[in-house]
RNA sequence: GCGCGGUUAGCUCAGUUGGUAGAGCGCGUCAUUGACGUUGACGAUGUCGGGGGUUCGAAUCCCUCACCGCGCACCA
């Protein structure tokens, strides 16, 4: 027996040498798969990593996604299967450009005045030194990926092949130019999609003005300057006198002006006085409106946030600081009528920086996603995808039946080039320039438009030579949080450009929460730092406390001290191939079987059926909680204990069995909990004198049909 | 307002097609020079959110109410 069992089990100095010994192997790369393990199955499987942003470390989140995914991995790959499960890094555009713009901040710089050339430079280099770090915090994970097939959102033939899709959905008629109401962050600086923002319910008060014969209500009077049309629905009997396209003159904030009334089917009569004025350049609603009826729309706040020369005299002036200023003098001239100062409504904010998103009409690409949703919600309908757990289908249907037009427009360096071109009114989607006098596109498309596509481009797509054979992919095993803005864009890229939805399974895990279940974040302070935990107690430890009882869907509240008691668990297991390796150094391991042994081997086949029917189900929580009960309380706590007696006792036939059957349930034991704690088993495996070869390839347990059968409880 | 989820032991949560409630941690008692004190044995604590229904039988299926969490939202 190998000294190393006579002290407790150190994972600081295994897992590094183990994970090396896995990589350099070459097994990783299901090509590399011995013929021996991949001749039962040899069927490809397929997981693509969801590339992690390669701005800082990796947060516990991510610990349990690489979790998950490693565990089907392992098992397909014991299970003869041609396991591929590839990596990736995402330049994640608009999240890294703010992560940087922070670190620019603190150095007293700003992204504002650079060139953005350097600008670039500088992202990039700061990107490329975190994705190696992120690389290796992977590895710490255990993960078992690919890495030769590893992929970086920004390396060249992925930009290429991103610009390939915009042309050729441009050529389809799937994307236009449109100018457009975007949700506008007047500090980054760039429009954002509908879920780069995030709706407050806030207290403003709501302010009622005489505007003409008409009293009309707003929470938003620094809008108003433009504002010359009023509109009331047409079957409002209150104002049935003022037909649609009658003029009146009225004094407004800075003097007379002549206003036009509009009737529209869009406004609700029972809300205030069931009449209201636009500014469609600065209100979704208000814009739809004015197209409908082909009025003026006139800009009245810039992109910094401040009023444009139509405000007079508060030019100039910040919005937010032009506000009570506009309701004084209109008080002042008697146009104020009421302030309902406890008025509650939803105001839309940058999810970086909080700042109040202004809507503003912009020319920007965007996606017409009718058709595309159209198409995905086919797909699940027969069946294609599958979402675990199930409820989460309702969510992606919500999306899908209510999507909107996408923003792809970015106004930021850090990103991929929309290859687009623009003579005078012309425009044009090419990869190359049109010719003389067109000028490129300076935006950047939205991370989604090429994270969408990553399925198809990790394993291949167009004509790579992995994409006949691992196209579509198995499973996407993401956060919850996804289920609406990174998944459905997979299965829209995947049905238009490979045909097929890009994965039949679709596994989400819940959020991870701190112990008191509150959501994680750094304001609070709360935040759990995985690495601090493999540190303490060991990769394994983590990777399996944050499995057990982790139902799909669910938020997990993780706590130290479970961490603590599966750094026990890997003890445990440690010290049970001491006492085995202890009593059975001269076994022989063919030894007859007493029935009282075959009854316990039996035992474990029946588990081990049980389990692998739960990891086809993806059961994983329960397959885990199995296996721990199984490994210390059935096989530690008593058939160790039993087999104290038998080996003091003089049967020397039932001695022989029991020496046997504790090197078989060792064996079989250390093979079901490798894809959940792999350096420990895969340690003990390099030290048991009957086993040849990796465990991580070694092959999953083959079980009787008997035992299969456990539908029938004895 | 719409949607989704939750409500089970002190805490965090399981409970796979309905068959008299489970785990971990915590708590209590006892044991142990034992493979392991990073241990073992035993134990206590639950009207399974409330109400109604279906059923021989409901934590589980249906209806309803309450509360908590999350998401979405172009009511000025």
């Amino acid at each position: 027996m190998d000294d190393k069992f006579l002290k407790p089990y150190d994972p600081a100095s295994t897992e590094t040498r183990i994970y090396e010994m896995w990589e350099e192997s070459g097994f990783f790369n299901p090509d590399n798969l011995p013929e021996e393990l991949t001749a039962q199955n040899g069927k490809p499987f397929t997981i693509v990593m969801p590339p992690p942003n390669a701005n800082g470390n990796l947060h516990v989140g991510h610990a349990l996604g690489m979790t998950m995914e490693d565990i089907m991995t392992r098992v397909k790959r014991m299970q003869g299967y041609r396991a591929l499960w590839l990596p990736g890094a995402d330049h994640a555009g608009f999240e890294t450009q703010v992560v940087y713009e922070k670190k620019l901040e603190k150095e007293g710089r700003s992204r504002f005045g650079m060139d953005p050339q350097e600008l670039y430079k500088e992202i990039l280099a700061f990107t490329l030194e975190n994705k190696a770090n992120m690389e290796n915090q992977v590895r710490s994970l255990g993960a078992s990926c690919d890495w030769t097939r590893e992929k970086f959102t920004l390396d060249p033939d992925v930009v290429a092949e991103v610009q390939r899709t915009f042309v050729r959905m441009f050529e389809d008629g799937l994307i236009y130019r449109g100018k457009r109401t975007v949700n506008w962050c007047s500090k980054h600086q760039t429009s954002l999609s509908d879920v780069e923002t995030e709706s407050v319910e806030e207290t403003t008060p709501f302010y009622t003005f005489k505007y003409g014969p008409f009293d009309i209500g707003t929470v938003r009077p620094e809008t108003k300057f433009g504002d010359k049309y009023v509109v009331m629905h047409p079957d409002d009997a209150r104002y049935a006198e003022y037909k649609h396209g009658d003029t009146f003159d009225l004094e407004w904030i800075n003097g007379p002006i002549t206003a036009t009334v509009i009737k529209d089917e869009s406004v609700d009569p029972a809300f205030g006085t069931g009449v209201m004025t636009i500014t469609p350049w600065h209100s979704q609603v208000d814009f739809e409106i004015a197209k409908r009826h082909n009025l003026d729309i006139e800009q009245i706040i810039d992109w910094r946030g401040k009023l444009l020369p139509i405000a007079g005299e508060f030019e100039g002036v910040k919005i937010i600081e032009a506000r009570p200023k506009i309701v004084e003098k209109l008080a002042a001239k008697g146009l104020l009528v009421s302030t309902d100062a406890a008025y509650k409504n939803i105001v839309k904010r940058c999810y970086k920086c909080s700042t109040i998103i202004e809507p503003q009409v912009k020319d920007q690409w965007f996606v017409k996603m009718a058709p595309l949703a159209q198409s995905a919600l086919e797909s699940v309908n027969a069946g294609e995808t599958r979402f675990i757990p199930e409820h989460e289908e309702k969510v992606f249907r919500y999306w899908m039946e209510n999507a909107l037009d996408w923003n792809i427009s970015r106004q930021i360096v850090w990103g991929i080039p929309i290859p687009a071109w623009f003579k005078g009114e012309e425009v044009m989607a090419s990869l190359e320039s049109p010719g003389e006098g067109w000028e490129m596109d300076t935006d950047t498309f939205d991370t989604w438009f090429s994270s969408g596509q990553w399925p198809l481009i990790m394993s291949g797509y167009p004509d790579g030579k992995d994409y006949a054979q691992y196209y579509s992919t198995d499973v996407m095993e993401t956060g919850r949080d996804l289920v609406f803005k990174w998944i459905p864009r997979m299965v829209i890229f995947g049905l238009y450009l490979g045909k097929k939805s890009p994965f039949h399974t679709v596994y989400l895990h819940g959020m991870v929460n701190d112990a008191q279940g509150k959501k994680m974040s750094k304001s609070k302070g709360n935040v759990i730092n995985p690495l601090d935990l493999t540190a303490k107690y060991g990769t394994d430890a983590l990777r399996i406390s944050l499995v057990i009882g982790n139902t799909p869907g669910t938020d997990l509240a993780m706590r130290e001290d479970k961490v603590k008691g599966y750094k026990n668990f890997a003890n445990k297991i440690w010290n049970i191939t001491r006492f085995i390796l202890e009593n059975t150094q001269d076994a022989d391991l063919e030894a007859a079987r007493t029935s009282d042994d075959q009854s316990m081997r039996d035992e474990l086949d029946t588990v081990i059926a049980d389990i692998t029917k739960d990891m086809d189900e993806y059961r994983i929580y329960m397959a885990a909680e199995k296996i721990y009960h199984y490994v210390w309380d059935r096989l530690a706590s008593e058939i160790l204990e039993d087999s104290k007696k038998v080996f003091a006792a003089e049967d020397e036939e039932a001695k022989a069995s029991r020496k046997a059957l504790l090197r078989s349930l060792l064996r079989d034991a250390l093979t079901i909990l490798h894809p959940f704690m792999p350096f420990v088993t895969e340690e003990i495996w390099q030290s048991l004198p009957e086993t040849r070869g990796m465990l991580m390839v070694s092959p999953w347990p083959q079980v009787s049909a008997a035992a299969t059968d456990t539908t029938h409880a004895p």
